[in-house]
DNA sequence: GTCTATAGATGGATAGAC
DNA sequence: GTCTATCCATCTATAGAC
């Protein structure tokens, strides 16, 4: 990408510093616009290296093996979308005294990562690959899926608390519920509904299908 | 698996075409079987063979291909799953005059798959099959699920029958997130939900996931 | 740090004997 | 139809020169 830098690059650290920055960040974005395109497995190291401009051997110099570029990217982006989360809830926390209702804990969950298939080209890649992951991913990114139930934890207990008559065994399942409608927003599933409603359905409109989810769950949930 | 048969074999068609069809079957209940379990790309040719204890060569002799294996099971078990729900359908529509209300078009979509998942292994090991082809599965299989909109119409033309006072696009959303219910009902999400409610969900209780899952996509249909 | 060349392993598919 | 042996493509990962 950035070959020709100074002519006398040899005693100047901060180039090579940004060289290499340039370098990794190169290799992620290629990584993740792949990855969410294609699918994993169907991504050779080679088809990044080639993507990004840079050497064969950097996804291994730089972070180790395939399987752990995967891991890194995967680990960021759910970083990313679960801090935009909860600060939502803890948000609805604060205008409701602390205990906020159904559809303000619902919105928190849902909002996120619609808008982010929604916005720009970036953020609808990054949201694509999440889900891709979620499905095709690595034992050890299902290992953290399955591991990492802290930032839901939040989201159970606000639940519960929102229906406190309501058995905490089905405010578990309807958790689950939700979060089945929010994992299927995929390009596939898109296209396929479009097909079926005959091109009346458009996924685009991003903030009439987060109304439409956030109704839906509501009514699932007050039932 | 059933080598010594006749003393003379030779001049006898008979055994010839069962040890035929038992291998083809053999093949076909490893392949679903460990697709199932590891995801399409992870289980080689190989791994299928050894598991059926039939030839390397076995696959591609019967179904020309392991990427038309897996097209072939996915085929004959969807195409199962659909005519179950397709009967139920029906049969709620001779009950009700022609028009079921929401909640018996609701149960039609949902019990069928909900009762693979908790009857005997085989049904169980089919029903993985069918999530994980879904979400891993070859461009054939994509393009199949991207067309095969006819047995989705129905549903979507009973439940505009069911609702005429809700526009059609909003029934088309609502049945893409209760498929999206459907569709995430796999272990690594069982496990997940178990882990989340430290163990107060229990998935193996068919009946009452069943009920649960009607109710919650029947409240967010009627809102 | 980059890059080329290559090791080392695996997998899909097939030829050819039986 | 079965089965062995093998071809050939592909991929990840790394050694070693620069």
């Amino acid at each position: 990408m950035t070959d020709a830098l100074s002519p006398d690059a040899a005693d100047d650290t901060v180039p090579e510093l940004d060289r290499d920055a340039a370098t990794k960040a190169a290799v992620l974005t290629a990584a993740e616009r792949l990855f969410a395109v294609h699918g994993f497995r169907a991504v050779s190291v080679r088809d990044i290296t080639a993507e990004a401009g840079v050497n064969l051997a950097s996804v291994n110099y730089h972070f180790g093996s395939k399987d752990a570029l995967l891991f890194e990217i995967f680990r960021r982006r759910t970083a990313e979308l679960n801090r935009e989360r909860a600060r939502m809830l803890h948000e609805a926390e604060d205008r409701h005294a602390g205990r906020p209702p159904v559809r303000a804990i619902l919105a928190a969950l849902i909002e996120p990562p619609l808008r982010w298939a929604g916005r720009g080209e970036r953020q609808r890649i990054a949201m694509q690959f999440i889900i891709r992951a979620r499905n095709e991913g690595t034992e050890a990114v299902r290992e953290v899926i399955r591991g990492d139930v802290s930032h839901l934890r939040r989201f159970a207990d606000a639940l519960i608390a929102a229906r406190p008559e309501l058995p905490p065994e089905e405010a578990y399942w309807r958790l689950h519920f939700v979060l089945g409608m929010i994992h299927n927003n995929r390009f596939a599933e898109f296209d396929r509904l479009h097909a079926l409603s005959d091109g009346l359905t458009r996924e685009s409109d991003v903030e009439a299908l987060l109304k439409r989810m956030v109704d839906f769950a509501e009514a699932g949930f007050l039932a």
